[in-house]
DNA sequence: GCTGAGGCTAAGATATTCTTGTGCTCATGG
DNA sequence: CCATGAGCACAAGAATATCTTAGCCTCAGC
């Protein structure tokens, strides 16, 4: 009749810890102490009277039993929480105001957006693109995706994804000829340039690429420039040249073959996309329910 | 990179309460007292801004919300248990000294026992079939399953499960003629008596079925007896006459079609098999995960 | 109209869980 | 080769969360 579970969560601090590989990340996750995640740990193990993990110096390693454990607990837990945030989002009902840059709306968020829509059908979202950065106190805005270092200041922010950039290019503009598999190879290619790159963010620019490559940067600066990335985006779809391509940005054209990568470069950038709003905004529900949305789909693969 | 979950023990108190169709239930099979149950739920509707239940007077219905989260929360669950069954059996070790009914053992444990050494494949089964009632003062028993109306006297026990009892004979016996679909009717074959039955549990002999359904028992006491259950159910595989099947006892040769239901008639025992041992014995990591497993099986359709 | 089952609430008791602060180990880098 | 810092363990007290108890309410069934 009855059915007997283990204590949860100690449960669930262990598939933190197991899928994040180290107690004080999945502290972060779970937003409580480091110690408090090594003290649940230590309760299941004890629970189950068999370790987990394999305490390193520096640190963990699962052992052959966390191993087979974590992919299941990996399943039930995503089952709790996604059924959770249905029944959450279903009644939710409103106007989420939420601005982002054109081009991260284009690549990762309209691709995405159906899936929102399923889940909270009763939630319209009103979608401002712009290149500025939006005040809060002025504008009515629920929540802004932000590519910044930090989330800002006097601001709450939850980390959605990190960037990589890499080298892309229309297939069409090699035609049939070898493509370019080396950074310097690329200089004999038009290059698009982002114009406001490459000061602060020399991972955004080509001027960084090559000096990173120890590369001359002598003829660096030749070729079109262009105000936002998304049009950057058009050109090189267009066949126009070869541009530094940002993963989010550019993943459904990668995805339908419009552009190819050109080389094996990457650059993995430091800054980050953050959900960010006053702290306030974030107990909404309306936000909330995007924000775990959101959050939910960056975890995805 | 977050995921975020809702609190998992208000969550694993409404999947009781929604499972089993009661707080008080709920409460029972998780151990604490009907008003905590209550109140984690309460939490529970605050958290998701949702009711999940209508209050009657007496008793609970799921609404519409509730209805659509159950299922994968029972699977979520299920997955958490299983897996942690699993981690937990694995490393166990030793010999599992068990006693119940010969009819049980065969018609319920022993269709179920691949699971167990799948489950636990160190934990070795003493199995001893015996009609009387043993002694763990006496003999060096680790558990017992038991038909009884309780647990059993300074003894701690767990309901395994309950006994539906329905008139069983093999088809042969009716070659292609019309099966009896009353009771009255079956007089007119060949009824197959348990030795032991009908005093205390009327249920388990014809003379009680007969009384019950206000019919004549003149002539109930004819025909074969046997002192063993398992020898009587042999007995109606074999054509020899229509037995009172006990549910458990004969679920594998109605599956297999050796036996099947005649009439609807059906009696649900008041009685419960039970696992039963003195209360340290259930601490034993051996035997509570025979237990565990037991109660998971149980669960099953 | 009783009675009992089942649920609710409030308040205080009890446990669990978390934080803080300290100490340890070892990989890394100067 | 030593200094540094990241990451984990441990202990004790603090802060929560959770449970129980006890009394009340409603309604179904007798």
């Amino acid at each position: 009749m009855a059915r007997r579970l283990p204590p949860l969560n100690a449960l669930r601090a262990f598939e933190a810890s197991a899928r994040l590989g180290s107690f004080v990340a999945a502290a972060a996750e779970l937003r409580v102490s480091a110690a408090a995640v090594s003290q649940q740990v230590r309760r299941l193990e004890q629970y189950l009277d068999t370790p987990l993990f394999q305490r390193l110096a520096r640190g963990l390693a699962l052992t052959e039993q966390g191993r087979d454990y974590l992919p299941e607990l990996s399943a039930g837990f995503n089952l709790l929480g996604e059924s959770t945030a249905r029944v959450r989002a279903k009644r939710a009902d409103g106007v989420l105001t939420l601005t982002t840059l054109a081009a991260f709306a284009n690549g990762w968020l309209l691709p995405r957006l159906h899936r929102f829509r399923e889940r909270a059908p009763r939630i319209d979202l009103a979608l401002r693109t712009s290149r500025e950065i939006m005040d809060f106190r002025r504008d009515a805005l629920d929540l802004a995706i932000r590519f910044a270092p930090t989330p800002g200041r006097g601001l709450h922010g939850e980390e959605l994804c990190s960037e990589e950039l890499f080298p892309v290019a229309s297939p069409q503009l090699f035609g049939g000829r070898h493509m370019p598999d080396t950074l310097a190879a690329l200089a004999d290619y038009p290059l698009l340039h982002d114009t406001d790159a490459g000061n602060e963010q020399p991972w955004l620019g080509w001027r960084g690429w090559f000096e990173r490559a120890g590369l001359s940067t002598a003829n660096v600066g030749r070729g079109p420039q262009f105000s936002d990335s998304i049009v950057l985006i058009g050109a090189a779809v267009a066949g126009l040249g070869i541009a530094i391509g940002r993963g989010p940005h550019v993943a459904p054209m990668l995805a339908r073959g419009q552009l190819v990568r050109v080389t094996q470069e990457s650059w993995k950038s430091p800054w980050r996309y953050w959900l960010t709003a006053p702290a306030a905004h974030f107990r909404r529900p309306v936000v909330r329910i995007f924000v775990d949305w959101a959050l939910e789909e960056a975890r995805q693969p």
